[in-house]
RNA sequence: GGGGAGAUUCCCGAGAGGCUAAAGGGGGCAGACUGUAAAUCUGUUGUCUACGACUUCGCAGGUUCGAAUCCUGCUCUCCCCA
């Protein structure tokens, strides 16, 4: 089915950054519509992470506008350009991964992926298919085609250089081998966060030295994580993964800052702007934004889940935290019962795994933060019965199961 | 090839022979509070049945009653010159 040309650009242009060049992507969606000929557009995936979180469904939703639109999207594993490592955003040289890394990564990332995706409507390539063909010349050939000043552009590696840290000459040829498989697929358009600005841009010119007219360059905004304000990854643990458990996902989203709030219902819902403007109004007039944070949450659950496990995850929240009751299922540990059943309760807290040491255990237990069938604990020992419950904390629990 | 700087605990970063399990910040965790695992405040943050012992400041040795601190060799990184 088509659209018209503003009613596309509306939705293709909803929670972009920045579009690189505008009139251009004006001018390839009026000669798609005329030619009745679907765009490619490109996402360059890279394989080192296997889960995939929120912050990546935001390009991934995008994506999946352009499908619903008509045209035509192409996945490119980067199985090559993973064996080569990418510069992180850490501003570190990231390991290099190995080919049967990539591989069982690469399945489990197109499971995740069409969570979102429609697979019959999505194309998955491999970057290695051409790029490990390449010889030393074609190599040599492809780097001519840039200059180191114009590579130091890129913000991480001039962050880098300015700071003493080193760069391998390797990571150089990222951008080189990502932009040159946009060469290779003849793209329209690429989509990528703004941390991919550089790379998108170096495919367009690399596009235009082998005489193709250049791509665009679709950037959406980099989500934050949990905190706030670091980007989410999995590295820095403030991700919600797409296969996460509901109850997790439930906790996740509820721990959010409040002015996130509505940030993440722009960037990983499908919620139109005007629904969401609504709810800025709604909390600014004293709306409680606890209730915000759980239509996200349920919303998100839904997606990626159901709704009834989003209801089941909202109920066992409000038991939990709101009248603080224990969850419905707690993690059972067996123990041996040693002596006559009575434990030091920091080495207790150990073997149930709620504490990584003694110390540990002995801290929380002077803190007041160890309870045992609802109670709080005090002194230093315990008998110990049959599904006695330990709790550490608000969220660790365990069921003792004697052996 | 020559010269210089550096590597500290989860991260950043002080410390320059004993007062150092190592300042400060970040992050994490716990408690209080509440609107929630938000915000804020307080405490805590190597291990060990523990007012003591053991392990930790790039790696391996050495000097010393005593080393993160001094010496030697090695590994890695950065800068400047060529």
């Amino acid at each position: 089915m088509e659209m018209s040309l503003e009613k596309q650009l509306e939705i293709i242009k909803r929670g972009t950054v920045e579009i690189v060049p505008m009139d251009e992507l004006v001018k390839k969606l009026e000669k798609s519509l005329n030619d009745k000929k679907p765009l490619k557009v490109k996402l360059g995936l890279d394989p080192s992470a296997p889960d995939i979180h929120l912050g990546h469904t935001v390009v991934l939703q995008k994506l999946k506008q352009f499908q619903d639109l008509g045209h035509e999207v192409i996945l490119i594993i980067g199985d090559f350009t993973g064996r080569i490592g990418d510069p992180t955003g850490k501003s570190a040289t990231r390991k290099q991964l190995t080919e049967d890394e990539i591989n069982k990564n690469a399945e489990s990332y197109k499971k995740q992926i069409f969570r979102i995706l429609d697979p019959d409507k999505t194309q998955v390539v491999y970057n290695s298919h051409w790029l490990a063909k390449f010889k030393f010349e074609d190599v040599i050939r492809l780097a001519a085609k840039t200059t180191v000043a114009r590579i130091l552009e890129r913000d991480d590696f001039k962050k880098r250089y300015d700071d003493n840290q080193p760069i391998g000459i390797h990571e150089f040829f990222y951008p080189l081998m990502q932009g040159y498989d946009s060469v290779e697929l003849k793209a329209d358009i690429e989509l990528g966060g703004t941390d991919q600005k550089f790379n998108l841009l170096m495919g367009r010119n690399l596009q235009k030295e082998y005489g193709q007219e250049g791509q665009i360059a679709l950037m959406m905004p980099i989500l934050e994580g949990l905190d706030g304000v670091l980007k989410m990854s999995k590295s820095l643990n403030n991700y919600i993964g797409v296969e996460d458990s509901p109850k997790e996902m439930f906790g996740k989203v509820m721990s959010i800052k409040d002015e996130l709030i509505l940030r993440y219902f722009t960037l990983v819902t499908p919620l139109s702007n005007e629904e969401i403007k609504m709810m800025e109004k709604e909390m600014v007039a004293g709306k409680n934004p606890r209730d915000y944070k759980v239509k996200l949450a349920k919303i998100i659950i839904t997606q990626y889940h159901n709704i009834e496990e989003a209801d089941n995850a909202e109920i066992e929240f409000i038991n939990i935290f709101s009248k603080n009751q224990l969850p419905d299922e707690i993690p059972e540990v067996e123990l041996e019962l040693g002596g006559e059943g009575n434990y030091w309760i920091p080495k207790l807290l150990q073997n149930l795994g709620l504490v990584s040491s003694t110390s540990d255990g002995k801290r929380m237990l002077e803190q007041g933060g160890v309870k045992v069938n609802g109670e709080k604990i005090t002194e230093a020992n315990l008998n110990i019965e049959d599904k006695m419950v330990v709790q550490v904390g608000k969220r660790k629990f365990a069921k003792i199961i004697i052996k």
